[in-house]
DNA sequence: CCTCTGCGAAGAGGA
């Protein structure tokens, strides 16, 4: 503190800032300032901000009578309600709101949950923790109940006096409402006997609500019209009609601040859509209403503890000396009342013990704690600890980069107009035919251009089927109306499946916007927190994942091979190589599990396909999941031909058209009624397939299975990976760790291993290693490429008709007459310069891409089919100034993608565009410094992999530099200048 | 510098 008393929060020099580009800044209603600077005085606190990424003109907030306290930090995006004077905002105790990072949205009850323990409410937005009871339903919840009773009465005037009975279709249950006479606002309160309310209609159920204005979200029980008759003196008043919400209780009827402060932010919310000032609290059980009555007061204390809330969220981890570590949290209450049932102790005293061991302890060490800490987390020692608190980090890190490149305030903070140039969003669609119930909350909803606004067309906006979409208004006051997935993109008309029936919205104009990204890394944490869990699954578990226990086998087959199932098994068998063999036998073996290195073109899926039909047919069930639904469904299509049952769980319209009939969907169409049929259906199949992340289905609430196998697993971070694992006594993990691991944007979190997968953590056992290394996709001189980069000529090929294949080219010779006469004509061209072009999107190079399609020509006229030719790249920027030039009828059914995309396929032909050209001392990209990914880049030809880049650059990149002495040692460079060169095999 | 797939969700209620 200075002379003056200023107590300088921010480390000097107080550097002058730029806005990162993902911050987007705005004055007017929705304003977004960016916090320039935080003074704090005794009593008050004066931020400067400034609404313009330009950083001036700047203004001032004075925030005082309690705001002072709000956790604002500089660089921090704050929202202003309320109104300022020349520049200055005054927020205080009677006028004004302060919002911190209102583009992140606060569910109405974790503001609510935070009253009492700020820590849970923290927690709890990290940690999903799976309720205690089943989570098979059937039944419909009270508010499809409600839902129901709204149909048959909408457009009825209740007439609620004192009290009036209402009849509930579905159920035929009574339920019996009495309506409490109530005034609408705080003075008229002494008088409340005598106003009269009565509900006339319900305008809707669960509305979804995005108020990006405070930073809220949540959903509506019900949105209630109202009227208010208030006598006075003997003679009538005209009636006031309101809107409020109303909030349904089906629980004891405590009348708690929780309950009531649900109800008071729900009239914060919807403020836009028809400024609610008080709300409604109804308990089903006794059939009581309490009025709730929004004051200033009650919504400026919820919008402060929102704002704590939101920065410890954001904050969960801090830098220190270049170094990220987990931030503390809210200290631990130790209120028995509260955290006796508190679902999240768990996580809580992990937390604890976890800052004690990364940070300096602090002052608790009362033996309340003391014993809590013991009773949660004594099972754990060190290292589990931390290996918990590591990948936490890991996960927040990448979820702050995640966060920062999420897109969805831009359906709030961006017009359609903008958004549309993104090709992220189809803004004036209106809907067109009627709302068509699909199944149980599944709207098929069709919409059109408004035709009075002369616009293109749909397909081009960059919106395509299976895309999530959000739908809001076109003016932005309904934001978040409804979620679902695209069906379909015509020109003219989009349809999509919504959670929300929006007919009557017919005129209203809309928007929908992709909703990419909004994942989290929510599965990634309740994994982490359920593997430090005091139970069987999780102590087996985290004792081979953790610890790295070593995997035990058996030795006898005969005792783990039923004897009714040997000869099945045995002919199953016959279609196999050696190392398949091996490794399912080692499978059968396993007592904790497998590792099946497939490496590429050995024929993985078939292996995975036949280990399924063995143990099916010992008897045991199997989990088969994948990360990606493709790679899932590729191994069903091939289990499908066999007479091996199984059941596809996932969402309809990710699952391959083929698979569908297996589906949990499609079965419960032909008829699931009641909970033990449905448990039937759940029961009935050895074999259930699905992705890491659908672990979260009722399913895995009961059933538990023999086998768990992790089809890519070696592209799996290791928090998913060991996911379908607690539902398993034995795994199998299938991966090459030489090909692509999983991606992590965030560069600190990649540095620190969060890279690492599961499969290459657990390689280090190479008694629980199977090798595949006989392939069949690649001819001998392509696989001696990936022999000498990656495999040290481990990779053989399965027959001599493998070795030797070659690309068949029934025109070549008139072609390469062409070819010379071209080479004689124009061979100064070859000596032009090849640089790559930087653009918005990412790197391209044009010269390249010319070539590719030069040589594209040149093979299809030679006679190649272009069906057989993949051409591949790292950089996606490129493959669209490759597909530019492939517009030409002659060139479809060219596949051009990115390394990544193209890892288990092959082609016949694989043209390999490098991009990589820079003038001397350019910054080398991440992307072909790994040498899995020039690894795949190369093991995707069958018959000919033509190579186009700049040596001279390239030999920059490790990997690739010894890939060129390779090909220069084995005189497969054809053809080099100085800026380009050509290598490729001989035909 | 730039590779990309996952996913329902806020809130239900027991003391």
């Amino acid at each position: 503190m200075d002379h003056d008393g200023v107590l300088v929060t921010q480390e000097k020099p107080k550097k002058p800032r730029k806005v990162p580009d993902h911050v987007i800044l705005s004055g007017g209603r929705n304003n977004r300032y960016w916090v320039l600077d935080v003074e704090e005085r005794p009593g008050h606190k004066t931020l400067t901000l400034t609404c313009s990424k330009s950083l001036h003109p700047t203004e001032t907030c004075l925030l005082k009578d309690g705001w002072e306290m709000t956790p604002v930090r500089r660089g921090d995006v704050v929202h202003l309600e309320g109104h300022s004077e020349g520049a200055s905002w005054v927020v205080d105790r009677e006028q004004g709101f302060l919002v911190l990072l209102p583009d992140s949205l606060i569910s109405g009850t974790s503001i609510s949950s935070s009253i009492r323990c700020m820590r849970r409410a923290v927690l709890g937005d990290m940690f999903k923790v799976k309720s205690f009871t089943n989570t098979i339903t059937i039944t419909p919840c009270l508010f499809m109940l409600v839902g129901c009773f709204v149909d048959c009465f909408t457009g009825l005037r209740l007439m609620l006096v004192h009290s009036v009975t209402l009849y509930c279709a579905s159920s035929r249950e009574l339920l019996q409402l009495k309506i409490f006479l109530w005034g609408h606002c705080l003075s008229c309160r002494g008088q409340d006997s005598a106003a009269v309310v009565m509900v006339t209609e319900l305008a809707d159920i669960e509305e979804n609500v995005w108020s990006p204005r405070f930073g809220l979200k949540g959903k509506i029980d019900v949105t209630a019209r109202i009227r208010i008759q208030r006598p006075r003196n003997g003679s009538h008043r005209t009636p006031e009609e309101k809107t409020v919400p109303l909030e349904l209780k089906t629980g004891k009827e405590s009348n708690s601040i929780e309950h009531r402060s649900q109800v008071i932010l729900y009239t914060l919310m919807s403020l836009e859509r028809y400024n609610p000032e008080a709300g409604l609290l109804l308990y089903l059980k006794t059939g009581n209403l309490h009025p709730v009555v929004a004051s200033h007061m009650d919504r400026r204390e919820l919008l402060k503890l929102r704002n704590t809330l939101v920065h410890h969220i954001h904050n969960c981890v801090e830098k220190e000396a270049e170094r990220s570590r987990l931030s503390r949290l809210p200290d631990i209450l130790t209120n028995r009342q509260t955290c006796q049932y508190c679902p999240q102790t768990r996580n809580c005293a992990l937390y604890e013990r976890i800052s004690k061991f990364i940070q300096i302890s602090a002052d608790v060490s009362e033996d309340v704690v003391h014993d809590f800490l013991q009773q949660e987390t004594g099972h754990l020692r060190p290292p589990h600890l931390s290996y918990f608190s590591h990948w936490m980090l890991l996960c927040f890190l990448e979820a702050s980069t995640m966060e920062a490149k999420n897109g969805r305030k831009r359906v709030w903070l961006q017009t359609a107009e903008e958004s549309e140039k993104n090709g992220s969003c189809v803004g004036n669609v209106q809907l067109s035919g009627p709302v068509m119930v699909q199944s149980e909350g599944v709207f098929l909803h069709r919409f059109q251009r408004n035709i009075a606004v002369p616009q293109k067309g749909l397909t081009t906006s960059g919106l395509a089927s299976g895309d999530r979409v959000v739908v809001s208004d076109q003016e932005g006051l309904l934001v978040g109306l409804a979620t679902g997935y695209l069906c379909e993109v015509s020109r003219t008309s989009i349809s999509c499946t919504l959670d929300r029936d929006l007919s009557k919205f017919s005129g209203v104009l809309f928007r929908l916007d992709s909703d990419e990204g909004v994942v989290g890394l929510s599965t990634h944490l309740t994994n982490l927190s359920r593997l430090m869990e005091n139970c069987q699954d999780s102590d087996r578990l985290r004792e081979l994942v953790v610890d790295l226990r070593p995997p035990e086998f058996i030795f006898n087959l005969s005792s783990v091979l039923p004897r009714e199932a040997k000869d099945t098994v045995a002919n199953i068998l016959k279609g196999l190589n050696k190392p398949q063999k091996q490794a399912m036998k080692k499978v059968l073996l396993s007592l904790d599990y497998t590792l099946i290195v497939g490496m590429p073109g050995t024929g993985k899926t078939t292996t995975i396909c036949t280990l399924v039909r063995i143990l099916h047919a010992c008897g045991f069930s199997v989990l088969l999941t994948s990360y990606t639904h493709s790679a899932v469904d590729n191994i069903l299509l091939k289990l499908k031909r066999f007479r091996v049952g199984f059941l596809r769980l996932g969402q309809g319209q990710k699952v391959h058209p083929d698979i569908l009939p297996y589906t949990e969907e499609s079965m419960r169409k032909k008829g699931v009624h009641t909970l033990s049929e449905l448990e039937q259906l759940y029961n009935k199949e050895l074999v259930v397939a699905t992705t890491c992340m659908g672990i979260k289905h009722p399913i895995f609430t009961r059933r538990r299975f023999d086998f768990c196998i992790v089809d890519e697993a070696s592209q799996i971070s290791q928090p998913i990976c060991m996911g379908p694992l607690f539902y398993a006594k034995k795994f199998v993990l299938v991966g090459d760790h030489q090909q692509l691991p999983p991606i992590v944007q965030n560069q600190e979190a990649r540095s620190l291993g969060m890279d690492e997968s599961l499969f290459k953590r657990l390689e280090l056992h190479s008694e629980a290693v199977v090798q595949l290394n006989v392939q069949y996709r690649m001819n001998r001189q392509i696989m001696s490429l990936s022999n000498s980069l990656m495999y040290e000529g481990q990779l053989e090929c399965g027959s001599e008709r493998t070795a030797t294949a070659l690309l068949s080219l029934p025109f070549l010779i008139s072609v390469q007459s062409e070819l010379s006469s071209y080479s004689e004509t124009e061979p100064q061209h070859d000596l032009v310069p090849a640089l790559e072009s930087v653009e918005q999107g990412g790197i391209s190079n044009h010269t390249e891409a010319a070539l590719i399609h030069k040589l594209l020509s040149l093979l299809i006229k030679a006679g190649c089919k272009p069906s057989d030719i993949g051409v591949i790249a790292p950089y996606r920027q490129q493959l669209k100034s490759i597909s530019a030039l492939l517009q030409s009828s002659a060139f479809t059914g060219v596949e051009v993608n990115t390394v990544d995309r193209y890892q288990g396929r092959d082609k016949s032909l694989i043209i390999l565009s490098f991009v990589r050209s820079t003038a001397e001392e350019g910054t080398l990209g991440e992307l072909l410094k790994d040498w899995r990914r020039l690894n795949v880049a190369i093991t995707r030809a069958k018959h000919k992999l033509l190579m186009v880049g700049s040596v001279t650059t390239l030999r920059r990149y490790a990997p690739v530099e010894k890939l060129l002495n390779h090909l220069q040692r084995e005189n497969m460079i054809s053809f080099q200048s100085a800026h380009k060169a050509l290598p490729s095999i001989p035909l």
